[in-house]
DNA sequence: TATATCACG
DNA sequence: ACGTACGTGATATAC
């Protein structure tokens, strides 16, 4: 038996389309053509393809008005007109799928539909074939047979419909759809049906009366309303199953045996290019044949003429698990494996590039390598440029055209061969020496110079040092914390499960809680319910909810998890053989500028609620040192009050009082004693709130108050600070003109939500674009002091280090007979990192750990 | 692999 | 009228 699959070419674009085309911008290549809907309809031909493993396969479209419909003009005036974006896209899929080596078919005035059935019905003739057909439109059922099933496809999978499961589902055989549309219609199609018919009763009377002809034939049966429907509907009735036929004799070559599947043809790789559609491409493992390329592997090397770098190591790079050095220079290309790189000699005059200088300076100290050269990083450079970038240069090299195995990939593939590894580093060094100066130029041009030599490439040296430094972690109190946090874990789980009458549940599983709460003990749900979501059980909701024990009990049992898995036990595994945890620092992910910690991370250590923070406990400096915390004191509003420039903000901090009460005296027209808690809350609120890209939904809901409440609120703390009004419009109107937001030093953000047509979208790219200024200047500061300061702590041959940075705070080990120096400087350093119109603030603490710097 | 939740600024 | 605060990372469970 032959099988053979027929897809709806059409349905597939489609559905590809608008799964992606309503959440905001679509995908486009780099010259602008639209791809959302061919990325969809490649992977979904991909997947057809492992799944069914064909041997015969074809794939349908539209072309044209359809015969069967002619006598119709009204039909599919229901249907929205077909964006010109997707469209475009049509002729490519097809081009695409013969590129596949898959047969396409269109014929004028037929839909895709109709060729289907046609192929179809041959299936049925012919003794030696059967057929999957491929859609998500139920339309399409009327053709299962016994030769033929249906491969209905949902958002994220499919059902098999074949005689069988058809009949269970709809009580009558497949050919009966027809009649069931007859009656009651398809909007989504334009059919009629039987007005006052729906599904329920349409399904009945085909169940019992078969087709819409015997039906009427036994009229005289049915009672009632129905019967008065049916009589009025009776010529719609007959016109709707003639539309909802699918048509079986469409004039091609139906030979089964002439849509044999070959795999795909050379002529893919190019056209996948052209779209861009790197990764699929790898996916497809289409044998490309790559030009050799040679290289020498070497014991030693001496550099002395400018070279591209590029080293790779297996998993988290402070394992030290180096694979090589690929070196690539006019000489040719190099490798040097992880024993010898001792032996590289580097001419401190020349110029070096590399893609993730962090890595190496990291992996160098760990091999004692010292560089004193200078070293441009692609990766910083595409970062300031904005490109897109992810995980690691593979990425990057297929934005730029070149297809390629991250080494993470590389390593998974089982029988990899070392050659392989070397040949993949050796591409990688040799991409980075091609474009050693093209993103420079770039950064020229663009005027992005300064952010790169002045800020974001030397921060790198910092935050290399920072991480191989490490900080030094008590493990003996992590262990005898987690001894008592699970004690405390057991208590609760133990009242949770008595004071909910059941202990066959997980507490953990959102699901299973939601159904405990708000079914079995009917707690009432404090927020509308949403059709056919699960209950959230999350803290604002649950907040709302504390007149109930059990819900008290949830809260702390959540915590202690938390602290427990992510910080105790999550902790504990990232300590390393000297002691200490050397976390990751990702200077090139996020939107605004801040830098990123992971592998653990560093950023949101507990300090908001007592008994988490005593995990700062286990953060302790190295011998006769101290923790020094120096944070700066509301930098935001400051950066935002500078870049406002609103006299009475910016007076309001050169007074020197708390921020938070100043604005309550200055809004509520009061003076400082009148300051109650609960007006300097609302007063914190808003500050943080225009921060944010204010609304007035958000500040409602944080200060729980009115919409309406709200608003007024945030306009009398508007005229409070007149000329904020007039930055934020401008700031908005300049960011829907450019496309894009920049920070005081030129940081660029590109913010494509604003130009999507969806409303939710659009305002969401309005915050960001009130947003970015104010987080990515503060970023942008506070990494011109880490470089100061570490220079300064170094020219002065001070042993203190920074060790962690979380966005307005740093950390600094550093010895006790430094810390007056240490302090100095730091304050010093960072409080005068760039001049603004308002004060920058830093305040100090030091103890034996992190806790006690506080 | 995606979602819900929660830790931080 | 839409349904919302900005920026991250890790974990456990559900799919």
């Amino acid at each position: 038996m032959k099988k053979v699959i027929l897809v709806d070419g059409n349905n597939l674009l489609f559905r590809s389309y608008y799964a992606t085309a309503y959440r905001g911008p679509i995908l486009r290549n780099s010259k602008g053509f639209p791809t959302n809907g061919l990325y969809g309809f490649i992977n979904m031909l991909n997947k057809i393809i492992s799944e069914e493993k064909p041997s015969y396969m074809m794939i349908a479209f539209d072309k044209g008005k359809t015969f069967r419909h002619e006598k119709y003009d009204g039909y599919k005036d229901g249907r929205r007109e077909t964006p010109d974006e997707l469209k475009m896209q049509f002729p490519v899929a097809k081009e695409i799928a013969k590129a596949m080596g898959i047969p396409c078919f269109e014929i004028d005035n037929y839909e895709a539909d109709d060729i289907i059935g046609t192929f179809a019905k041959e299936v049925d003739l012919n003794d030696d074939f059967i057929s999957t057909i491929i859609s998500s439109d139920k339309d399409l059922l009327q053709l299962i047979s016994s030769d033929n099933e249906v491969k209905l496809l949902k958002t994220n999978d499919y059902i098999r419909m074949n005689e069988k499961t058809f009949f269970e589902t709809y009580g009558f055989t497949p050919e009966k759809m027809v009649d069931l549309k007859g009656l009651m219609g398809d909007s989504s199609d334009n059919i009629p049906g039987v007005k006052g018919i729906g599904e329920k009763t349409a399904i009945k009377l085909i169940a019992e009366y078969g087709t819409i002809e015997n039906l009427y034939d036994h009229i005289d049966e049915i009672k009632g309303k129905t019967k008065e429907k049916l009589l009025d509907g009776k010529d719609s009735a007959f016109f709707s199953k003639e539309i909802a036929t699918i048509y079986k004799d469409v004039p091609i070559d139906k030979d089964l045996t002439k849509i044999k599947y070959n795999g795909a043809t050379s002529r893919l790789v190019p056209l996948m290019k052209e779209y861009e559609f790197f990764s699929l491409l790898k996916k497809m493992e289409i044998k490309e044949e790559k030009a050799d390329i040679s290289y020498e592997i070497v014991e030693s090397l001496d550099i002395d003429i400018d070279s591209a770098l590029f080293i790779e190591c297996k998993s988290n790079y402070h394992d030290n698990e180096v694979i090589g050095v690929a070196i690539t220079n006019k000489n040719g290309n190099f490798f040097i494996e992880k024993d010898n790189i001792k032996n590289l000699v580097i001419d401190s005059n020349v110029n070096l590039y590399t893609y993730d200088l962090k890595k190496l300076l990291v992996l160098f100290k760990y091999n004692n390598i010292e560089l004193n050269n200078k070293i441009d990083d692609l990766n910083i450079e595409a970062y300031i440029l904005n490109y897109p970038l992810k995980d690691d240069i593979s990425y990057f090299m297929e934005v730029c055209g070149y297809s390629i195995l991250s080494i993470e990939e590389l390593l998974k593939k089982k029988g990899i061969s070392n050659e392989e590894i070397i040949t993949n580093l050796i591409e990688k060094s040799m991409f980075i020496y091609d474009n050693r100066t093209k993103y420079y130029e770039e950064l020229i041009k663009n005027d992005f110079l300064s952010l790169y030599e002045d800020i974001d490439l030397p921060l790198t040296y910092v935050l290399s040092d920072m991480e191989y430094t490490g900080v030094n972690v008590d493990k003996d109190y992590l262990l005898k914390m987690g001894e008592e946090v699970l004690l405390k874990l057991k208590e609760k789980e133990e009242e949770i499960y008595s004071l909910s009458g059941s202990s066959d549940f997980n507490i953990n599983s959102p699901k299973q809680l939601g159904k405990v709460l708000f079914e079995d003990l009917g707690l009432p749900y404090p927020k509308r319910v949403k059709a056919d979501s699960n209950y959230s059980t999350s803290v604002d909701i649950l907040n709302k909810l504390k007149d109930y024990e059990i819900v008290n009990k949830i809260l702390e049992y959540r915590s202690l998890t938390k602290i427990h898995s992510n910080y105790i036990v999550g902790l504990i595994d990232f300590i390393k053989n000297d002691g200490r945890i050397h976390t990751i620092f990702n200077q090139t992910l996020t939107r605004t500028g801040r830098l990123s910690s992971m592998n653990p991370n560093l950023q949101n250590i507990p300090v908001r609620e007592e008994y988490g923070r005593l995990i700062r406990k286990a953060f302790v400096p190295n011998n006769d040192s101290v923790i020094i915390s120096s944070d700066y004191s509301q930098i935001e509003l400051r950066v935002f009050a500078h870049m406002s420039n609103a006299e009475n903000l910016i007076d309001a901090f050169k007074s020197n009082m708390d921020i938070h009460t100043k604005t309550a005296m200055d809004i509520y027209h009061i003076s400082k004693d009148e300051v109650t808690s609960n007006l300097r809350r609302n007063a914190k609120a808003v500050n943080f709130g225009i921060l944010y890209g204010i609304s007035s939904f958000g500040l409602s809901e944080d200060l729980g108050m009115s919409m309406s409440e709200a608003k007024r609120f945030i306009d009398n703390y508007l005229d409070t600070y007149p000329g904020i009004r007039d930055y934020m419009e401008k700031l908005k109107k300049d960011a829907y003109e450019n496309g894009f937001v920049k920070t005081l030093f030129g940081r660029v953000r590109v913010i494509d939500e604003l130009k999507s047509n969806n409303f939710m979208i659009r305002s969401s790219g309005e915050r960001m674009a009130l947003n970015t200024p104010i987080q990515g200047t503060s970023a942008d500061i506070i990494k011109i002091a880490m470089i100061n300061v570490y220079n300064k702590l170094k020219d002065k041959n001070l042993k203190a280090k920074i060790i962690i940075q979380v966005h307005d705070e740093l950390l600094i080990d550093c010895p006790k007979n430094e810390m007056d120096k240490v302090i100095e400087i730091v304050k010093s350093e960072m409080e005068n990192a760039c001049k603004l119109n308002v004060p920058l603030k830093v305040d100090i603490n030091y103890g034996v750990n992190w806790y006690e710097a506080k």
